[in-house]
DNA sequence: TGTCTTTTGGAACGAACGCTCGAAAATAAA
DNA sequence: TTTATTTTCGAGCGTTCGTTCCAAAAGACA
């Protein structure tokens, strides 16, 4: 098959090393020294396999969301009424962002949200998508009539991404996983006013 | 007075310009020579006048919350239904958040977020003390018989600071000003439903 | 077996970082 | 006027940054 000499390493595994790296220091204080640390690989390894820090980055975040949002979104397809789907999402996010094997926080939310730069866009980009994954459910639920016709979804939408933002930040800033189910339960009654 | 030769600057025409910078590029990507550029002053007046980069950064974060959470503050110490008076608060810092002619969002929120030493602990003190400061409020209103003697204080405060931080966050991602008021608009049925 | 291609390890690149230093400048006190 | 103290300016300190280069290594093909 290939021609070379073969890889030494699994691309999934030192993109799971670097994920930790991202989430625990942000993009900016993660040096590729870290990286190389981290995933045990050398500097002209990472670069060979992947070609500079922010594509590490870009594909390390795309395989955080498909890992760590899966809980999210299989709760947000799940049927029932829409107000109950979403508010079930939200508590299943509040247990991966205060998850005590975890840096804390969702690595979206917080490992580049200053940054300027591509990186920081990276990241923008996958936060746009959920609000839309959330809208999207929305629709659904209108259209199969588990919510009121002239149903708010965007602005549903706005308010379950703005709460996991926030939930991440509490997170990180040493809230614990009961304040975490706290706010998604509260998100309740403001769903319900929005959609049904 | 003094008695060496006289300061040539403000010391908070200085911060005004360093918050500026922190603001929009982050702690870790500011560089000493961009507060240097931002300030007009050299290196040396900069760590004369405040010691380190964290302590100028800290100096800048003490006076960004006293100038541009005024609003906020203002807004909420109104008297008046609790629940109104923080959705008013809400919308205060939506317009805030959102000022076309400011780095948009909220320094606090976004500037060291993933930033695990000490500035990042500088702006995880200065959340913390706005959801003390909100519940402080609930409380008086409690004890003023303007809400549940039985409300939720602790919920609906985590409840607005997690709002803020995403909205913080949905106004860097792009959002437009109407999405932070439409978000702000939203958390009146949960803040009922906590409180009244 | 010998050639080709790719990966690996480590040294090293120039640039930028936070920060410091010494001399000149500017005022207050003696 | 002299002395003491502080600020300013700019060069430059040592370190670390992201990235590149090169020779050795290792399997695929001829």
């Amino acid at each position: 098959m290939g021609r070379g000499r073969p890889r030494e390493f699994d691309e999934e595994h030192a993109l799971d090393a670097a994920i930790g790296v991202f989430w625990s220091k942000g993009y900016d204080l993660t040096s590729i020294a870290d990286l190389a640390d981290a995933t045990g690989l050398g500097p002209s390894s990472l670069y060979n396999a992947f070609g500079c820090k922010e594509a590490i980055f870009e594909k390390a975040m795309e395989r955080y969301v498909t890992k760590y949002g899966r809980a999210f979104r299989e709760q947000l397809n799940e049927r029932g009424p829409i107000v109950e789907v979403l508010v079930a999402a939200l508590h299943a996010s509040a247990e991966s962002l205060a998850n005590p094997e975890s840096p804390g926080g969702c690595a979206v939310a917080c490992s580049a949200s200053a940054n300027p730069g591509a990186a920081g866009e990276i990241t923008a980009e996958k936060r746009r998508l959920v609000e839309e994954m959330v809208f999207t459910r929305i629709i659904q639920a209108i259209d199969r009539g588990e919510a009121r016709p002239d149903a708010d979804a965007r602005g549903a939408a706005m308010l379950v991404t703005a709460l996991l933002s926030g939930m991440s930040q509490k997170s990180r800033d040493g809230g614990m996983i009961e304040d975490l189910h706290t706010i998604s339960a509260a998100a309740e009654a403001s769903l319900g006013a929005l959609l049904s």
